[in-house]
DNA sequence: AGGAATAACTGAACAATGTTCAGTATATTT
DNA sequence: AAATATACTGAACATTGTTCAGTTATTCCT
């Protein structure tokens, strides 16, 4: 069946095309600020097309989304072959935290915007989630089970970095540091050496 | 002047009335799910009646996320009479995490929205976050003077600790722990015994 | 007390949004 | 070449935030 082969190639060829689009209009303008119709206007098709490549403006999004914890998935390519587990941990942590930093939009979209999401989109974006959360599963096990860490159970630790890490993000993006009177600059660095002081703490 | 006196109580009334239907519908239906038109209707009044006492939509929000913010502050009330920094400092984390879980859709608008804030709103809402900030400031300082804690710097203890406590509730809300394999009940407990792991840790 | 001035409120109107769908053009099959 | 299937259009609908000329209620002045 050659042509439907070609078929479901123009489909996705098509879909890019509007995610393309749609990407760079989510990244600058945000979920609300980001219309259907523009980005058709963008791309010269017609509002009507998109509606035949998603169902609505939020399974839209969710791609959108989706790619964005790619490219974050991305940004761990260097660290997944660290072999001394604290030093993976290490680096994970500093992988993570750049990132987000320097992608404050994608920050928003993964992490700041909750869409209502289907049950069956759920379980579709816990695939892509899966791997980073197992990724940091397994190091921190390898951390303790080698001793490397002055911390025995493993979920509490877990929790403890992806909670301290992610918070600081969070603080990040959300210029959380201007009320402590910091400058964006200084808070940077300030996340950096809170981590690698945090680091120094639980080590074994 | 008590003619203008009363004015500006019944123009405070009316802005009451307002934000209280707003509030009940933000709370349940988000910033996207909530319009105008239906608050209007809630209390019975004409669209346009808003926009005697709100600029726009943001304008309201922003009262709104006041409203959240003065709420959460309040949950500190028990809390500040504690004499020792640490437990004090341990209470806080409590309180503060304890609020955001409870009222996750508090934390969605305070944390998880970023409307377009001017310079001038945001000076404002650092008046209501300075005094939680000047708190945990205060509170991390004299634990690092009574040596109570086995850290030395002020800024960097604030971070940590800001952004684990902030991080697990953000975590909690977004409901992360799903990929992670928990059931909101477990995730409960484990943040607070994650914190109180910490604290331990922390501790001189 | 009654007319003038001020304030409060209305609801129709506007532009922009997400979304749908009958119709048109294009491509494929027979 | 005709019939069928697919891709696309763009007008239409309901809903949104927002504005504003006009109406109603209130206060002020003499």
């Amino acid at each position: 069946m050659g042509i439907s082969e070609r078929k479901g190639r123009e489909k996705d060829e098509m879909r890019k095309i509007i995610i393309d689009a749609a990407f760079k209009m989510f990244l600058k303008e945000g979920y609300v600020g980001t219309s259907l119709r523009e980005i058709a206007k963008k791309i010269e098709y017609s509002p009507g097309t998109i509606y035949l490549y998603y169902k609505d403006k939020d399974a839209l999004f969710f791609d959108i989304q989706a790619r964005c914890f790619r490219n974050l998935v991305n940004a761990y390519s260097d660290v997944i072959d660290i072999k001394n587990p604290f030093d993976r941990l290490r680096q994970m942590g500093y992988a993570y935290m750049k990132f987000n930093m320097e992608n404050p939009q994608c920050f928003n979209l993964m992490f700041l915007h909750n869409s209502p999401l289907t049950e069956f989109k759920k379980e579709d974006r816990m695939e892509t989630h899966g791997n980073a959360v197992g990724f940091l599963r397994d190091t921190v096990r390898e951390c303790i089970e080698n001793k490397l860490v002055n911390r025995s159970d493993e979920v509490l630790l877990r929790l403890e970095i992806w909670g301290l890490t992610h918070g600081l993000c969070t603080l990040f993006v959300n210029k959380s540091y201007e009320p402590m009177g910091l400058t964006k600059i200084q808070t940077e660095k300030y996340i950096k050496a809170c981590w690698e002081n945090y680091l120094n703490n639980i080590k074994a």
